[in-house]
DNA sequence: ACTTGTGCCTATGAATTTCATAGCAACATG
DNA sequence: CATGTTGCTATGAAATTCATAGGCACAAGT
């Protein structure tokens, strides 16, 4: 596997280039959503992406060599990993939320519906698409809101779960 | 050319994964980057990106059929086009900017200044790598902040620029 | 008129990556 | 001791990417 473009010529000055060699992939971007959605384990992460399990092992073990992600044992006999964000990964929330507000805004989905809308913890009021809390105006970070999946959304999703468990 | 994802599968509530279906892509985002900085014809960003022919007029295309981009002519006789962002290009800045500040935040470059530096045109003070202002702390938009190269990075574009045309 | 240069790509073939499908190792569970 | 679960790896065929070359339409110089 010699897909990534970290040699010496990416020792650019422009920080989106070099965040680019470790994100600049549809994969890698779906992987870190459901990171931050919580999902663990490679399964879970396989289903939601709909990645072929060579796609999703090699872009996590990117993702750890690149310390976003770090593997932790959460069963000895058998073995199993769940795959965690460091504080790196967690440093990418800011843009995934752009990207969602962009997508949200910019890509409308046939159904209506947001997929997922947060709630400021803060002040306790719907914190909106932006950067600031739409109720508040305060700054918003990951820490500081809550996210509810849309009901639509969620059978989505476990209708992936499901096809997924299905054609196994 | 059949690479884009935007089949009937992509019809998911995600907003992440309907917007990676446009810009998940290195090229995608490098070619965006170029635009907000200014760049409009075919061979800068193609000298700044460092990409084949192909991969710049592919992505362009794309983006153009996404509706990110315009083409205008800038020059009938020889009919030459420019490449300018829409409105919906424009809104994807702030993906840029979270990018950017990632990038600056978590993976280093071996020298040590940042690449380009914002001035918040209403405070008149440094704004930062965060959505809001970090003189003033008011939200930051790219029509409100004018941005400045470090002269190690506008070298390096020189340099680049040079590169290509050398070799040509 | 004719050579050289510019801007924006397109063509070609080899190298690399991705996808679909299958399968395996290490257990747990019945 | 057969079947299921989890987390992957293996194998080729298909698609994409890369490096390199070139082409087309015109302008400008000589």
């Amino acid at each position: 596997m010699k897909m990534m473009k970290d040699n010496l010529s990416d020792q650019t000055l422009c920080p989106i280039a070099r965040a680019e060699t470790v994100v600049g992939d549809r994969w890698t971007v779906l992987i870190l959503r459901e990171l931050f959605m919580g999902m663990h384990r490679f399964e879970e992460i396989q289903a939601q992406t709909e990645g072929t399990p060579q796609m999703i092992a090699a872009r996590l073990k990117n993702l750890e060599a690149a310390g976003l992600v770090k593997r932790r044992a959460y069963s000895k006999r058998p073995l199993r990993y769940q795959y965690l964000l460091t504080e790196k990964g967690e440093a990418f929330h800011p843009v995934i939320l752009a990207l969602r507000a962009w997508g949200e805004t910019w890509i409308k989905s046939p159904r209506e519906a947001r997929a997922v809308n947060y709630t400021h913890l803060i002040c306790g009021k719907p914190a909106g698409l932006g950067p600031t809390c739409e109720s508040c105006g305060r700054p918003l970070s990951r820490t500081n809101m809550v996210a509810e999946q849309s009901p639509k959304y969620r059978r989505e999703r476990e209708a992936r779960a499901e096809a997924f468990k299905a054609n196994r």
